[in-house]
DNA sequence: GGCACTAGAATGAACGTTCTATCTAATGGA
DNA sequence: TCCATTAGATAGAACGTTCATTCTAGTGCC
């Protein structure tokens, strides 16, 4: 997930996460990211300007991770109903390989800690553009409905969401089934009758 | 929002919702709640036994009027598809009326900082059960589609939760057509053909 | 006088950050 | 080949601030 990144800063950056999910951003303090990670507050503030930058920068990178696993879906060769399912599989494959990163996202997308510059680039720079466009490209061939594809699109993705919230939450399982039915209802409410 | 509260309480957990969502938990105080509030930190620890406590009846409060307010739209006489659409037309006019409240669950409803049983009954005591009731109705009418009615449930809530998103974010408006759209897109997902 | 409540100073722990010292490895002149 | 020099990296103690909470003193009502 932190491939870019230099070994201090991925251990770094993967204490963070573990933490956060586990404790909570006010818990997570710079002495215990340095236990956990096993690297001194000496040599974080080496790497990392501020707590807030260390923080920016998991919100940024798992965001960038996440665009390319969804897009790996997106970019095959298909029909619009197959590059649609591909896609949406693959955000939920991806939230539950990696259900930390997931959780992140989902708790601090509206944290003011969170700076607004990089969360407009994780919006712009991610899977959602391309898959605006394949939902504007399903509305021009008449195949969907008449309505702004980006807000169909956000609604799938609350619906992905929910699901895989559901099933973080122990109240639903999350099985194949599951996923094909959950994209089955979202493609049939978005299709022209 | 918080009717139940003496007067004092209902300021804290007002404030105390403002500062949350303007400034995150990590900045939110108690010297700055009770500047905010007018409380002194020795009325503040006089009815609330800790920090914790204010986030975690903060949360309670929260979800209880929330479920309220849906309730009276799936309450009332009708359809199902009528009660379909006046439930989730509540909660999206909860969310439009009550940003922060809503921001607020949205945020903290996967943080540690809220406890297990708190976020339990939360699911619990809130509009889930009805909705669920209303759409295992549709179920056995064969109206919808077979599938687990918790989980369609879940994915509409996700659909109407990431369309305000996208409107508070300000990618997108929030229009009644919009609104009408939404909740049409839901109706047709969850149809038998 | 007793009680519920309030104010705000006091307390001690914990925080993010900085500082100093030390270590490591690379460089280059003789 | 040798050592002197340098720059980057690391460790962890130290710093000053801020925090949640407690304490003490006071108020007004019965």
């Amino acid at each position: 997930m932190f491939e870019s990144y230099n070994k201090v800063q991925k251990a770094v950056l993967e204490t963070t996460l573990q933490i956060i999910i586990r404790k909570e951003l006010q818990a997570t303090s710079m002495a215990l990211i340095a236990k956990e990670s096993k690297v001194s507050t000496g040599s974080i503030y080496h790497y990392f300007s501020s707590k807030e930058e260390i923080i920016n920068e998991l919100y940024t990178a798992i965001v960038a991770y996440n665009g390319q696993f969804v897009q790996e879906g997106l970019n095959r060769e298909g029909t619009i109903r197959e590059r649609f399912a591909w896609g949406w599989e693959r955000v939920i494959e991806n939230s539950r390989q990696y259900p930390e990163g997931f959780q992140f996202i989902e708790q601090y997308s509206f944290s003011p800690y969170i700076y607004e510059e990089v969360k407009a680039k994780a919006y712009n720079g991610g899977w959602c553009a391309p898959m605006n466009r394949l939902y504007a490209e399903a509305m021009e061939q008449k195949l969907f409905r008449e309505m702004d594809p980006k807000l169909l699109v956000q609604m799938h993705y609350g619906s992905m969401v929910y699901m895989v919230k559901s099933y973080l939450h122990g109240h639903s399982d999350l099985t194949d089934e599951g996923i094909r039915q959950a994209i089955e209802v979202c493609w049939q409410g978005a299709i022209k009758e």
